[in-house]
DNA sequence: AGTGAAATCACAGTGGT
DNA sequence: ACCACTGTGATTTCACT
């Protein structure tokens, strides 16, 4: 079901410069691989059949939307059953201050990832939608002071080497 | 500097259908939102311009890039003063296994999210990027069983109210 | 699988209401 | 602010290697 793909190096720079910039055009793409056009959309379009690309995201600044604060929210269920935490689950991706969920192992079952407008929004949902609700035996917050993405996802192992022609920006 | 931006529906509806796939085209935009696609061409060329929307990226699919286990690494960075926590940010953000980080409050500084291939490697990159660190105090790990994306940022009390006759996929 | 040419279609101005 | 029109250029298909 999940299992991983083979990827060429051609692939690799594909998805690269992708991941950078998910509007760069075919042409561009083609040119910094080093094959044709019609072959990097055919490349593409493998990739999203194969299920390695599921889709392109926008990127959005949450503070200029008005949600000036975000925090991570470490949420314990209890009892941590089946008919307790699917609902749960549900209920928490549905709010619109919600932005990720994690289901981990520790004390601590949950942690969501909210953008709120301040402090007071973020304490209004942490009593109204968290603790208020009585499968959730503990909630502690943690604001985000900064974050940062990350380097491009590659498979294990890949060795990211650049061709001596291609744009690297 | 990092002003919220006025928004009425249409720049809501917009946003809204981008986030569910960031190729819509202008003129299937147009025609869910009910204006010309030059218009919708104008609408998104401002929330470029007005810094609402960052970029586009591409969401990819960890496990198929042989990355099946992901976890959450809490750091203690010590002593937390700046000269150490630059090169300590800079160095996690380089780290191929990184997919995001958060300076937080509380206890743990940090919040690492890693995707690794399996539990051996996720052992490798613990001991060998992190506690063999000086200025590493303390890391936990907590694997993630399940995570899920939640729904499309909108600015606060933003009623999601999608229209009778658009396409909503 | 990869290519190149040709048809289709979207994008980005311009000007007008 | 919105819309219609249009040239430009990117995307996609197809016959061929």
């Amino acid at each position: 079901m999940s299992d991983s793909v083979a990827l060429d190096p051609v692939d690799l720079e594909i998805l690269r410069i992708l991941q950078n910039d998910a509007r760069t055009t075919y042409r561009d793409l083609a040119s910094a691989v080093g094959v044709a056009p019609s072959t990097c959309l055919d490349r593409v379009a493998r990739l999203r059949r194969s299920g390695v690309i599921l889709g392109h995201a926008l990127r959005l600044d949450p503070s200029r939307l008005g949600r000036r604060l975000e925090a991570l929210l470490s949420v314990q269920v209890r009892p941590h059953r089946r008919e307790l935490i699917g609902p749960f689950v549900e209920r928490v991706r549905k709010l619109p201050e919600s932005r990720a969920l994690f289901h981990l192992t520790g004390p601590d079952d949950y942690l969501v990832h909210v953008a709120v407008a301040d402090a007071a929004d973020l304490q209004r949902l942490v009593l109204d939608e968290f603790t208020s609700v009585k499968e959730v035996a503990r909630v502690e917050t943690r604001l985000i002071f900064q974050q940062w993405s990350c380097g491009p996802l590659l498979p294990p192992g890949a060795t990211h080497r650049p061709r001596p022609g291609a744009a690297s920006a």
